[in-house]
RNA sequence: GUGGGCAUAGCUCAAUUGGUUAGAGCACUGGACUGUGGCUCCAGUGGCUGGGGGUUCAAGUCCCCUUGCUCACC
């Protein structure tokens, strides 16, 4: 893995980030196919998209098909036939999402399966193992997020636990695949910055910002965004977690992350909330029913240059696949389509000014 | 023609021996979604209980008439 930083402007950045399997312009968004799939796309709409690296799911894949079953197969790219990269995450948030399913201990998670209720244990070294069977090229450092609300006495045992994790991960990885750390801590500053010196002196490929947008209020991520990326090494790749929403990723594109994953534009997608330069718009509205307009003029993606508001409406009340798909298609575009405008407005020294404007029009509609 | 059954929200159906403001699902309207188990979740609009008369403190519920649908038998 090559990481280098190309241009700055304030504290955002523009970079390559090498892998085997391709090469990344970031700042990046990795869309999100958890269990081997971003959902109602196939690979070849991904790339028609603009989609450069893909986000799965260790958990998910572990459970079913199982890593044997994907290793079987030639690994985790032929699996599923997508040939560039792939970031896997851990299961770490698996703990948290599933939590009513599981028990942390020292080692690791022992966990029932959310499809069968079979009981099964992942720690550190079997997440790693894991994803060395599936062969991804951006491997997670198994962590626990930590849940909102939790107290500070909680916070700092979980957090020492992510860290210990992180030591055992980073002694488990092989080369070729790279591993990233993840920084804990909640919604406390000390524990935070305690947590990124601590993983910064065990020397990772890169870092990533975990346990945010986990239900705290939208000001406190917002703060820990605005401190955090500076606590990163500068010349690694900063993958916040997770975020978000177009505003999210602006300002912590301005803070200086690199590396975003979302599941907001697929899922929305397929709930029919649709972002357009001009703000959100939620399909399903009846005033949509005979509007003969491209969902948005402004937009090149396949569904605005070949569908109306009006079939996308009907599509989304008649519940047929096509409007999911879509839709995705477009909320992807727009999404890949946002990074490469920031990319370029950084380039161009002038992202402050395109925040601005971006966020004007985006409160039109 | 005779006898029985049924009529409750746009649709399909609930509502204790008559007993608070007649409910639900779907549809409709609006909203939510941040390292994805779940085309999901939340909320809202919508009723002269087919029509008319009667009994009762009280009727969707009981009685009579009427209209429509339906089944059985002539």
């Amino acid at each position: 893995m090559d990481f280098r930083v190309l241009h700055t402007d304030g504290n955002a950045r523009t970079g390559r980030l090498a892998l085997a399997r391709g090469t990344l312009s970031t700042p990046v968004f990795m869309p999100v196919g958890t269990m081997g799939a971003v959902k109602a796309m196939s690979p070849h709409e991904l790339l028609d998209v603009g989609a450069e690296i893909i986000l799965c799911n260790t958990y998910h894949m572990y459970l079913r098909p199982g890593q044997e079953t994907v290793a079987e197969a030639g690994g985790l790219h032929k699996f599923i036939s997508w040939d560039r990269p792939i970031l896997t995450d851990s299961g770490g948030f698996q703990v948290y999402s599933l939590s009513p399913l599981r028990k942390i201990s020292e080692d690791g998670v022992t966990f029932r399966s959310h499809i069968d209720g079979s009981a099964h244990f992942i720690g550190p070294r079997e997440s790693i193992e894991i994803q060395r069977t599936l062969g991804s090229d951006i491997v997670m450092a198994f962590d626990e997020c930590t849940p909102y609300p939790s107290t500070y006495d909680y916070t700092l045992k979980s957090m020492a636990l992510t860290t210990r994790w992180a030591e055992i991960c980073l002694k488990t990885v092989e080369k070729p695949q790279t591993l990233f750390a993840i920084v804990q801590g909640g919604v406390f500053k000390d524990l935070r910055l305690q947590s990124a010196r601590q993983l910064k002196d065990m020397n990772f490929d890169g870092y990533a910002v975990g346990g945010v947008s986990v239900g705290e209020p939208k000001e406190i991520m917002h703060e820990i965004i605005g401190y955090m990326a500076s606590e990163l090494p500068s010349d690694k790749p900063r993958y916040l977690m997770g975020v978000g929403f177009p505003e999210d990723i602006l300002a912590a594109v301005e803070a200086g992350f690199d590396m975003f994953d979302c599941v907001i534009p697929t899922r929305t997608a397929r709930h029919g909330t649709l972002l357009t330069t001009h703000g959100r718009i939620i399909i399903g509205n009846s005033r949509f029913r005979r509007d003969h307009t491209p969902l948005d003029s402004d937009c090149g993606c396949y569904t605005c240059l070949n569908f109306t508001r009006s079939y996308l409406n009907h599509l989304y009340k008649a519940g047929e696949i096509l409007g999911i798909r879509l839709n995705t298609i477009h909320n992807l575009f727009f999404y890949l389509d946002f990074m490469k405008k920031i990319r370029a407005a950084i380039e161009q020294g002038r992202f402050s000014n395109f925040k601005s404007d971006w966020l004007s029009a985006y409160q039109m509609c």
